[in-house]
DNA sequence: GCTGCCGGGAA
DNA sequence: TTCCCGGCAGC
């Protein structure tokens, strides 16, 4: 029966993206359909809050270097394929701006200076007088050629119940038992209090970014999960983590010391399991 | 009982 | 948008 079900599913453009994600058994898996369900440079501004909190740094072996699920590999997530396709030969690499609203992906880095000076920050000068500000307003994208392509624009029929997808994938999302990209890319980790937060005085379009640490946000569980489930009647929950959170690692007395996720009584954003 | 955090509400 | 908390579920 159920065979039968994701195999119709499958068919189905229009149903491809909740009732399959519906049908996972892995709650992590979450924001691959969020992924799917919208490809980079499509999102706007008034569909999400504004605050990112994807953090590709301090774990990270090559913070500029993030390397975002592929979304045909993703499918297989979806529909209950394990095991991971290699990556394709002709990966290469993108910079997609990470701009509010933009998205726009260019395939060279000076492009994308050029493009975020012009656009962004309103400077008409050649690069030599730039301060490098631009650095913090794009990403690279380690992807194959074809995805940008034939792997986005098969992902076009969007399912009409992901309404707030995040812009961008998070392999962070794939965390164990999942089945992981970490053999082509290391998963990347978040950490850090921002996703619930913007610091004061902020100049970064998504929040805090810094070099060597790029946060943007967590496309939240509660955002989406628990409510496409609950359409047919299965309510995921998150698995507790392992790890400890702030408020055992800093005891209820210190609550100040907590991240801001568990001062509000939300999923820890400090310490990831 | 303690803990993590979803869901919802107040400001 | 920020902040808080009731209440549920796992341990």
């Amino acid at each position: 029966m159920a065979a039968a079900a994701l195999t119709s599913l499958s068919t189905s453009p229009l149903l491809l993206g909740a009732p399959a994600a519906a049908f996972s058994p892995e709650p992590g898996l979450e924001p691959w359909k969020e992924a799917l369900a919208r490809p980079p440079g499509s999102y706007s501004s008034s569909s999400n809050s504004g605050d990112w909190g994807w953090d590709l740094a301090s774990d990270q072996s090559s913070p500029s270097t993030p390397s975002p699920p592929l979304p045909p590999e993703a499918a297989h997530f979806l529909f209950g394929e394990p095991t991971l396709r290699k990556r394709k030969s002709s990966a290469r690499v993108m910079f997609q701006c990470l701009w509010k609203s933009c998205g726009k992906v260019l395939s060279t880095a000076s492009a994308m200076q050029r493009h975020i000076r012009l656009v962004h920050l309103g400077r008409q000068g050649e690069p030599e007088q730039s301060d490098g500000e631009e650095d913090f307003y794009y990403t690279e994208l380690d992807v194959g050629v074809d995805m940008l392509t034939d792997g986005l624009s098969s992902l076009a029929p969007v399912s009409p119940m992901a309404s707030v997808p995040p812009a961008f994938p998070r392999l962070e999302l794939l965390e164990s038992p999942a089945p992981v990209l970490s053999s082509a890319a290391p998963p990347q980790v978040c950490h850090g209090d921002h996703a619930y937060q913007r610091s004061p005085g902020c100049v970064f379009p998504r929040g805090c970014l810094a070099p060597g640490r790029l946060e943007l946000q967590p496309p939240e569980a509660g955002a989406c999960m628990p409510a496409l489930p609950s359409r047919i009647g299965v309510h995921l929950r998150k698995p507790r983590g392992d790890a400890k959170k702030c408020r055992k690692v800093y005891g209820v007395d210190h609550r100040d010391l907590w991240c801001t996720a568990c001062r509000w009584k939300k999923a820890c954003q400090r310490f990831l399991d």
